[in-house]
DNA sequence: AATGGTTTAAGGTCATACCAAAATACCAGC
DNA sequence: GCTGGTATTTTGGTATGACCTTAAACCATT
């Protein structure tokens, strides 16, 4: 008997059902960003289901990232406009779950940031440089007040990464430097001649790329990762699968 | 009056308490994979709320891909073993829903897939080896038969990304050809000469990798993955920006 | 005009009941 | 003794209906 006559039988949830519909809705574009969906009363009737049913296809929703739900008169499920934070974000979750080791991270982040390099010296715009050339500048000032952060070099690495002017891109690096996963990391706290060193590197980064120097702005962001890939794989003390 | 006085009481909802809590847990891995929750009923006397909100919580973990729920006697929340596929499947499907074009993904593709080439000369070992040949032998025939899909496609270059033995690159790699992923390219049929070719040049590289010689593997990935980028471009017809 | 209460629409929570599915235990029949 | 069906139990899935909380809008008082 051939088996493939029976259909796998899905009895799935009705509340996956409804999350099927209005994800399909969502992907026909027949919902759009800013939409608000019916009220939960109304989809009850809608669908024939309680609106027990009809939450917990809200929730999930919710939960994905497709509908912001806001209480109150006016309040209702709305369709969010998908912006690369949430995106990252969600991405970091599950990763900072995963079992990953920060050393493989840090490989990861190195291999894209280092790849954009080519990128970057042919697309960025005087915009960019000056931005970047502006970060720099706060930085070093940050770092004369001992203000110096981690998430200060994340910041410089986000915007490099905007060079490309390819949203993929920036919402990868930008999941790389996360709340989420910036807290896998123990080294929060910069050491002073530290963070120096890592600024003096950002600025002769992005003064390579403004000559369009792609072998020297390509072996400066080398020579920062790869210091700072060493100092998480000391903290982690298993530094010895890459050769 | 200072204003400071008054701290913004946070009323968050209950359910996202509960989340917050067990997602506590699991970073903390005083739940670990595999683990079972205690029945919904249990978990209501526990936290001192209602069934509705504790399935409510659950629905969200599960959404998030932490729990995997199963129903009848032994039933219950299940902490999910978080693998790559479920990651890239969760990215893919915000992606999908991301103003991210065709064009971009295969971009950021292009620059993980031909940043890791490096690694992957460096640490293929001859088990990897063994099996991109095995592979490569049955796409040749799947040619043959005129079954070769984009699939098999997407298989090569994940378990290429395999050989890096960096779990997070490999979960990258994979999300870039995930299911969801893959509805947005239209090319889901390969047309034979096509086939033919992206599977010599994926022969070619396997090889320059056996030989460990870098610029030969880089230089065969490159020209597969412009060629694949530049299809992507014409049919989507906007591949005025790369230059 | 500004303040403060009231209405109203919406989500948030609770309690109870019943249904469906799956694992187990048990029992009859061969 | 083994097989196959039936009952039970556990657990998730759904339905109702009620009540609370929130937030916007509306209105009345000062």
């Amino acid at each position: 008997m051939p088996e493939e006559l029976f259909k796998t039988v899905s009895s799935s949830r009705v509340s996956q059902v409804i999350v099927d519909q209005i994800r399909l809705l969502l992907k026909e574009e027949r919902l759009k960003p800013g939409d608000r969906l019916p009220s939960e009363r109304e989809l009850c009737v809608h669908f024939g289901v309680s609106r027990v049913t009809v939450r917990e296809a809200l929730r999930i929703l919710e939960a994905s990232g497709l509908v912001e739900i806001r209480v109150g008169a006016r309040g209702g499920a709305f369709v969010t406009t998908p912006d690369a934070r949430q995106v990252g974000e969600g991405l970091a979750t599950l990763l900072s779950l995963s079992p990953l080791t920060a050393a493989e991270v840090t490989e990861a982040r190195l291999v894209v940031e280092l790849g954009i390099v080519p990128l970057i010296v042919e697309r960025a715009t005087q915009e960019d440089l000056d931005a970047l050339r502006v970060m720099c500048d706060e930085h070093t000032e940050a770092l004369e007040r001992g203000e110096y952060t981690m998430e200060l070099s994340a910041d410089f690495h986000t915007r490099v990464a905007a060079c490309t002017h390819n949203a993929a891109i920036k919402m990868l690096v930008e999941s790389f430097h996360g709340p989420l996963l910036m807290s896998l990391r123990q080294a929060q706290t910069v050491e002073p001649q530290m963070g120096r060193l890592g600024s003096k590197e950002h600025r002769d980064f992005v003064e390579a790329v403004a000559a369009r120097d792609l072998d020297a702005a390509t072996a400066t962001m080398n020579a920062h990762l790869q210091r700072t890939a060493s100092r998480v794989k000391e903290e982690h003390a298993e530094g010895d699968t890459a050769g």
